[in-house]
DNA sequence: GTCTATATATAGATAGAC
DNA sequence: GTCTATCTATATATAGAC
């Protein structure tokens, strides 16, 4: 039997120096100390590092996965569709920023069963996003710019708060949220 | 002595294999391989493996740092600069987006003295791209959003182009210059 | 749950022949 | 300029004592 707890403290721990170094230059040993124990004594709680990565990964990209899916099939407009995207980002960002360097350095890093699962997470994802965007310029409520272009520098934004927010002390959730939203929607509204 | 040429076939292998799984995981013998050649032979044209990361991401560096400081003395409103500065992204972007992967992934695998170095031209270059939303600002043709929110969602577009460009096959760089400019500034203008 | 000891593999790098 | 052979260090992971 597993200790949940300690697993989970672990994989917090994993996540903070992945971020740091990359999930390839953070060794057992790095971790271990990082926990105050011996590398073996790791191995009573996990199987390997490359479980300790798939966990972190996997359980992000569903976060996304299923909060992507109840945007989809709400009731809303484009517009409205996409302020939820950018707070699904935020909210996940807020819950979990270390662990979202993983998912976007270190996904090629999964063994083939969780590499292909998470590549179709993936694309799935970035395929909602591209048909909300198509949708909202069909029925202009969006500007017909180059829609490619306004889905990747959208979703790279997003996919770098990890990196900026937790940088910014002064920055209240709720206000992000509403500013976000009118930087990154107002050039195409 | 050492060929230049040969030296620079290596670089541009490396950036490759760095970019497909980041420098930790991409192993001498992995770099011999795609070279056709043996590990050991690698080393009587380069010093070390530090060496090849070095090279990659200090040239960007200086390619960024020179860019910007043009753009910086020159006597054009707030928006021209911004259009010029994503005008630089792209052009790097264009002429090495592998090497890109190791500038924007792996720099903290530097070593000590190309580390600060590193540091110090990133730091520098946000803080004059701050700068400038800043004066556009103050000089009301940049909207007075959130500085920090207008710097990072430019930034970490422009940043993350080499992993999305390459990928586009019927983009042209003019119209993507175009473009890109309408949907980074429409926003803030 | 953590330890010491260790098995096994593989990393970066060098020596010296051709 | 490339090779084979090899040094030395360090990686992930396991066995078994406490």
């Amino acid at each position: 039997m597993k200790s949940e707890s300690r697993k989970e403290e672990i994989i917090r721990a994993a996540s903070i120096l992945f971020k740091e170094k990359g999930y390839s230059a953070v060794t057992m040993r790095d971790l271990a100390k990082a926990m105050g124990i011996k590398a073996a004594s790791l191995y009573n709680h996990i199987d390997s590092k490359q479980e300790i990565l798939s966990t972190i990964i996997i359980e992000l990209a569903e976060e996304f996965t299923t909060g992507m899916n109840q945007i989809v099939n709400s009731k809303v407009d484009a517009i409205k569709k996409l302020e939820n995207i950018i707070d699904l980002h935020i909210d996940v960002t807020l819950r979990n920023s270390d662990g979202l360097a993983s998912l976007n350095n270190d996904w090629m890093h999964l063994e083939e069963k969780n590499l292909q699962y998470f590549e179709k997470m993936r694309q799935e994802y970035e395929e909602n996003f591209r048909a909300i965007v198509k949708n909202g310029v069909d029925r202009e409520e969006i500007k017909p710019f180059n829609i490619e272009i306004m889905v990747f520098s959208t979703l790279s934004t997003l996919r770098t708060l990890y990196l900026w927010y937790p940088k910014q002390k002064n920055i209240d959730a709720e206000i992000l949220k509403h500013d976000m939203i009118s930087v990154l929607l107002k050039g195409m509204v």
